[in-house]
DNA sequence: ACAACCCTGACATATACTGTCAGGGGTATC
DNA sequence: GATACCCCTGACAGTATATGTCAGGGTTGT
């Protein structure tokens, strides 16, 4: 629908301070780069103060369109080392998405407190589970699947090197101080498995989604543990 | 164009007070009936609150101003995941103020988005530095002088266990893998100095708040490395 | 029971959108 | 003043989308 890839487009122009160039909205939009720039042309006939400078690429002014959300200092220092923590500890992809959102909620702050508080000087840095990019390469695939239901084939390296192939229905991703946890029902075992991101050989999806049944549930592998847990 | 029609069709129901019928509308905007229904079905799903009732006519929220914030599934999913860790690794009130910031994004969220992703199985645990939760006593205080400029006066256990008094000009926190670290300006050194938040043995306001003076910003700390790292 | 609505599906037609190809021209940097 | 990046426009064919028409079903209020 190209109303939402509309908006869609507004919320990226937002989220960046910088300009963005019609290539990178084509590529991130999955079409082609004439199509970005007859959108950019409706979207100042409808009025929207964007603007294309040669060399440059697009931007748009501040504040157009938002609602207005407010955060007090504590929840805006919550937010800034949220998405730094995120990431720090998260991929590529998810690191992006982060500083979109974060963005986009400094965005729809009322003026005089976003100009207070854009430059929040709160950092997050990790070495932990970062130093090897690749170890990460199926964090995004598994945020996938697990939004989608999605079963999973995976072969996986366990902590003693002892290979194995299941078939799990991903249930939680938990991001530990060393790793991330994938927390799934595993169909081999017809039990409850967790698996480390690290360690996942290559993933597939089998093409089927499963629906969560009770006894199956993040919330029963909760239950295992006593006393039970925060979540 | 379809999407004028649109942001036509919201202009009229915020203006008026009463319901308006869609062959009211459909008469008006020289479109059928059919299409007016089609076109109320988009709106929805785009999040605007506008609603059919039978026998009335369609209504819409007051004070509504499209398009409300929109995230989409990475967004979320970095959001919480920022959230979560926020929480994990920071004291008592940042993890407050993260549960509030989070909710309050969900809240404003279009109803069909929120419903799908309220409860998105992502976590994050931290054991290092919080096994004992009174190493982070400060970490509030000073995000509080951090926003406000405050000078402070530390006394400061370093990693030799040596003991120190000093003043301090704090410029930025940042969450490591083990410790958060407060990178401040020195006024006994006369130059920059990092403290680890849990090594802070007592902290007070000296009652002056400082101005970011060139050469002492967190800025000119960043660009003392080679490369530059990323802030 | 009735009137006045909202709402949905199916289907053929018209319209709008899109990618591709081929240009023109401005801006910043060295 | 070359070069690298950009924005921007036109034309055209294929495809996706929107639309009107027809035919229902269902809810609300009187």
């Amino acid at each position: 629908m190209r109303l939402l890839r509309l908006f869609s487009i507004l919320d990226r122009l937002r989220a960046r301070r910088h300009p963005i160039s019609a290539e990178t909205l084509a590529r991130d939009m999955g079409v082609s780069l004439r199509t970005i720039y007859r959108d950019m042309a409706t979207l100042q006939e409808m009025g929207a103060p964007v603007r294309g400078e040669a060399g440059i690429g697009y931007q748009i002014e501040k504040g157009y369109f938002l609602p207005p959300l407010h955060f007090d200092p504590d929840e805006l220092d919550a937010l800034i080392i949220g998405t730094e923590l995120a990431a720090a500890r998260g991929d590529q992809h998810l690191g992006d998405a982060a500083e979109r959102a974060r963005a986009k909620m400094i965005a729809v702050l009322p003026d005089h407190i976003r100009d207070k508080h854009r430059d929040l000087p709160l950092y997050a840095y990790s070495a932990l589970g970062k130093a090897d990019e690749d170890n990460l390469t199926f964090l995004t695939p598994l945020r996938t699947a697990l939004r989608q239901h999605d079963k999973l084939m995976i072969s996986y390296l366990d902590l003693k090197d002892q290979p194995s192939q299941r078939t799990v229905r991903p249930l939680a991703l938990t991001v530990f101080d060393r790793a991330w946890l994938l927390t799934s029902w595993c169909e081999k075992a017809n039990d409850f498995r967790n698996f480390r991101v690290d360690r996942i050989q290559s993933l597939t999806t089998t093409g089927e989604t499963f629906r969560p049944e009770p006894g199956k549930l993040y919330n029963d592998y909760v239950k295992t543990f006593n006393p039970p847990e925060k979540h």
